[in-house]
DNA sequence: AAGAATGTTACATG
DNA sequence: ACATGTAACATTCT
């Protein structure tokens, strides 16, 4: 579900929905696998009591940063969601943990494929040591994009996937980014030319700040499909060019969009804009 | 009703 | 050290 825009777009929603500040007075952990490293129990003694100091992104990882120096980063994975509740509703078998606010609202954790982790850590830094860098950043340049894929041999869809040389693409936005950028998926990074990663570099900022603009993408109806924390579905679907668009034709050319396995993913390209270079 | 699904990591092999 | 491939996590959706 998640990647770069889905969940800058929680943080937004988190902090538009007057978190920061809060406390922290209750935990419930439904499926203990959730919380990395600890027991529920020493989850629940040094959570309960802190108070929420600022919420960020790094990343796909949503920070909540606490006091006493302690952060909480959560990653959601494929399936994880966050809803802010204010009423007495009670919580589906999805809900795998539960915060209590000291306002009286609640924050659910849904996750039905339970892949999604929640660390708490004094210092987030050995979590996050590994990321490249953060594609919207100012500083993220086209030169820092060459400097990321110098002398890399692998196919660049697989690089574009590895959070430590670009953080934050997934799926959904590589394809996006690869078609845009009119390159195919298994050129080997290495060979591109100076044109085509100014190219990539441009596309992929475009269509991550589209995502983000758009509230992210929300893909058909089904409940593990993302909604941001007070319940909006995101509206980037629409904007989609190949992502899920099998056998339709290529907004650019009107080619036929293909579906290929590429990194044990699925992968969406039009073969007309996206040639194959030849590799040796 | 088999196969795929927005993510990551550990492990094996080349 | 680099690269690639597979399995695993667990459940739902098409």
């Amino acid at each position: 579900m998640p990647e770069l825009p889905e969940v800058e777009t929680v943080v937004r929603d988190l902090c538009a929905a007057r978190l920061v500040g809060r406390r922290i007075t209750g935990v419930r952990v439904r499926w203990p696998a959730t919380i990395a490293d600890l027991s529920p129990e020493q989850f629940k003694r040094r959570v309960v009591g802190r108070t929420i100091r600022a919420i960020r992104r790094r990343a796909k990882f949503i920070l909540w940063e606490l006091d006493q120096g302690r952060v909480l980063a959560v990653h959601l994975r494929m399936t994880g969601r966050f809803e802010v509740i204010a009423d007495n509703r009670t919580a589906g078998k999805h809900v795998h943990v539960v915060l209590l606010l000291d306002d009286g609202r609640r924050l659910w954790f849904h996750d039905t494929r339970k892949f999604g982790r929640f660390y708490l850590l004094q210092d987030p830094a050995p979590l996050l040591a590994r990321l490249g860098p953060e594609p919207l950043a100012n500083d993220f340049t086209a030169r820092r994009l060459a400097e990321a894929l110098a002398g890399r041999r692998r196919a660049i869809k697989p690089l574009l996937l590895d959070q430590s040389v670009v953080a934050g693409l997934g799926n959904i936005y590589v394809d996006e980014t690869l078609w845009a950028a009119r390159i195919h998926p298994l050129c080997a990074a290495h060979t591109l030319s100076p044109a085509q990663i100014r190219a990539l570099h441009r596309a992929m900022r475009r269509v991550l700040r589209q995502g983000v603009r758009n509230g992210g993408t929300t893909l058909g109806s089904g409940q593990t499909n993302f909604h941001s924390p007070v319940g909006g579905a995101g509206r980037n679907a629409d904007q989609l060019k190949v992502f899920r668009r099998t056998g339709r034709p290529c907004p650019r050319c009107g080619g036929t969009i293909e579906r290929m396995q590429v990194a044990q993913r699925s992968t969406h390209l039009c073969r007309r804009c996206q040639p194959q270079e030849i590799t040796r």
